[in-house]
RNA sequence: CGGGGCAUAGCGCAGUCUGGUAGCGCACCUGCUUUGGGAGCAGGGGGUCGGGGGUUCAAAUCCCUCUGCCCCGACCA
């Protein structure tokens, strides 16, 4: 490509509405242009390196055994209604009307399309395993894009959909998929990491998560010290306390807090430690509120909550409101010592082991010190409540957790028969019976990839991209060409060979001065870099510098392609 | 959904308080000089000041209203 003929469209202000590394430079090497909130444009040299993240994925899913497809972005209701989540799903789905006033929404992901179309099309047990796959934009409202195309609300996935006659076929299948991810993200040079994930409200098996590392990310994954233990903070367990219970040793005693409503006006206020008090949620529950205990240190994992079969599937905290009709006090002062009957309480593991502890005392501007368990409040139910925090041991027993930080890149699902059940997709097997199908789904954020990718190679100059990534594998600089025809030829020539050999080059033929052209190759992050100049050419030798190393080297002109080949240079 | 902020040339901004017919930097076009790390000089093009309504002799500026965008928050007692 000559970069003439190719809207390279650089800035060097920074775009004043981009928060991120990835959102800056890609505006500034002219990746992508905002069309509204969460939708971009993607200009051509952003369309490269999507396309170059589709190549990749494309090739490990066929690999695989995958088959490819493409479905319709827009969606009937009719078959959303078939599932329930039409109004489930919520105001992450866009819905839209066409001149008949016929509802459909503009496709979020594509169960039911796929579900619908395997119910019509497979029939027998002989034709599965199978697993369809397609690469298109989806859509989702998201109540705040932000970050670019890192949480945009029109995005290019990969999604796939396997179908299986047995639950063991299906995990098969899901070892397979999860097999071929690890394959794509260490092909794309990502450093990344699979995580057991939660299967929240969709229900299912298993699920794992493949998060590329940064510090941007809005993630937090917990990972073992010792073991290969990685898992979602939402899923992590927090183990119950190896040490006992202490006995009781304080007398419960009220004490006057006039204004001290949070665990850290209460600690300071009567000189105890966070990890000496009891803090207590109410929340929803199925019949009426329920009152979560946590020790003063910890937070409440609201997915670990959501799952309590006391909650309806949801954690919400109660507002004022609803509490001061349940309980004779605010918020802020609410403890599990003399809380009514009708109000269920459910401790957290390491709350429940604490003797002589600070909590609420049922009554506006008091609390309770030298609290214990059983002696002054119920302890009928133990339960995993807390988001496990640095330091917790390690789940498998073995080492301790770390916490990072992670961009959700990939998600694999065994979604189990929930879609094929809710739409009667079954094949007939050997004995001519009717089964309900068996479902995987396996998805990719191809968008989200590149932003991802940059979070993770940039430096002070812009864009370092991994080989696979990257939106052209040489820029080729002749200095100051066009008041020098053998140059101007010198340059032509090389162009012409690297191309040949398979290579995608920028030839900068624009009539620049050096200082732009290095700039700009160095933005948009192009791995390799040959200069030419009438000096070299003097001496036969051309410059070479990797985008990744601090210094060139000079080479003799002739030994270019020998010297990229040594360098590993993909050629497509 | 709640709160805050912003909207003036392709981009980044000033001008708004105190009304008087729109400006700076980058980018873009032309010419000359310059040429190994984002050049210099000279000239030039580009704006219904987010939309609508109102006040006024006169509105980017004051008032009303709508829209879009950005940020923070969504209750951890």
């Amino acid at each position: 490509m000559r970069a003439s003929r190719f809207p390279l469209n650089t800035v060097k202000e920074v775009p004043a509405d981009a928060e991120t590394v990835s959102h800056q430079l890609m505006l500034r090497a002219g990746m992508i242009r905002k069309l509204a909130a969460g939708i971009y444009t993607w200009a051509p040299l952003g369309l490269r390196v999507l396309r170059r993240v589709e190549a990749v994925v494309r090739e490990e899913m066929n690999r695989a055994g995958a088959i490819e497809m493409l479905m319709p972005s827009i969606q009937p209701r009719e078959l959303w209604e078939e599932t329930g989540r039409w109004e489930k799903f919520g105001g992450q789905l866009l819905k839209i009307r066409d001149r008949k006033q016929q509802e459909f929404c503009y496709g979020p992901t594509h169960e039911e399309v796929i579900t619908d179309f395997v119910r019509a099309e497979i029939r027998s047990y002989r034709q599965l395993p199978l697993n369809l796959y397609q690469i298109q934009t989806k859509f989702r409202d998201e109540i705040r894009p932000r970050f670019g195309v890192m949480r945009a609300r029109e995005f290019v996935m990969k999604d796939a959909y396997s179908f299986h006659l047995t639950p063991e076929e299906l995990a098969h299948e899901y070892r397979n998929m999860y097999d071929t991810y690890t394959r794509i993200f260490t092909r794309l040079g990502l450093k990344f990491r699979a995580v057991q994930a939660d299967t929240g409200a969709i229900g299912g098996n298993a699920s794992h998560e493949f998060h590329v590392l940064a510090e941007s990310g809005e993630d937090a994954i917990a990972f073992s010290d010792a073991s290969d233990y990685a898992a979602n903070v939402e899923l992590a367990e927090a183990l119950a306390p190896a040490t006992p219970r202490p006995a009781p040793a304080a007398k419960l005693e009220r004490v006057d807090t006039p204004t001290q409503k949070t665990i850290e006006a209460v600690t300071a206020f009567l000189k105890v430690e966070p990890e000496q008090c009891i803090k207590t949620l109410l929340v929803r529950g199925r019949n009426g509120l329920v009152a979560l205990c946590l020790r003063g240190d910890h937070e409440l994992n609201e997915s670990k909550a959501a799952k309590l079969p006391e909650l309806p599937g949801e954690s919400l905290l109660a507002d004022e409101t609803e509490i001061l009709a349940a309980l004779d006090c605010k918020p802020g002062f609410i403890g599990p010592v003399g809380l009514p009957n009708n109000v269920p309480v459910i401790v957290d593991r390491a709350a429940a082991v604490l003797a002589d502890f600070v909590c609420g005392g049922n009554r506006d501007g008091s609390h309770y010190r030298g609290a214990n368990w059983e002696r002054d409040a119920r302890l009928a139910r133990i339960a995993d409540l807390r988001r496990v925090v640095a330091g917790d041991p390690s789940p498998d027993g073995r080492g301790r957790l770390g916490i990072a930080r992670g961009i959700e890149v990939g998600h694999v699902f065994q979604l189990g028969q929930k879609y094929a059940e809710a739409m009667h997709a079954t094949v007939l097997d050997e004995q001519g019976k009717a089964r309900v199908l068996h479902m995987g789904c396996y998805g990719i954020g191809v968008s989200r990839i590149v932003a991802a990718a940059i979070e993770q190679n940039h430096d002070a100059r812009g864009i370092v991209w991994p080989a696979a990534l990257a939106p052209f594998d040489i820029a080729l600089l002749p200095l100051n060409m066009q008041k020098s025809p053998r140059l101007q030829q010198a340059a032509e020539q090389l162009y012409n060979e690297l191309s040949a050999a398979g290579y995608a080059v920028l030839l900068d033929d624009r009539p620049l001065r050096p200082g732009p052209m290095f700039a700009d190759a160095e933005l948009i992050g192009i791995p390799h870099r040959v200069v030419l100049s009438e000096r070299g050419l003097d001496a036969d030798t051309l410059e070479y510098k990797g985008r990744c190393y601090a210094d060139s080297r000079d080479l003799p002109r002739a030994g270019l392609l020998e010297f990229l080949a040594r360098q590993q240079v993909p050629a497509t």
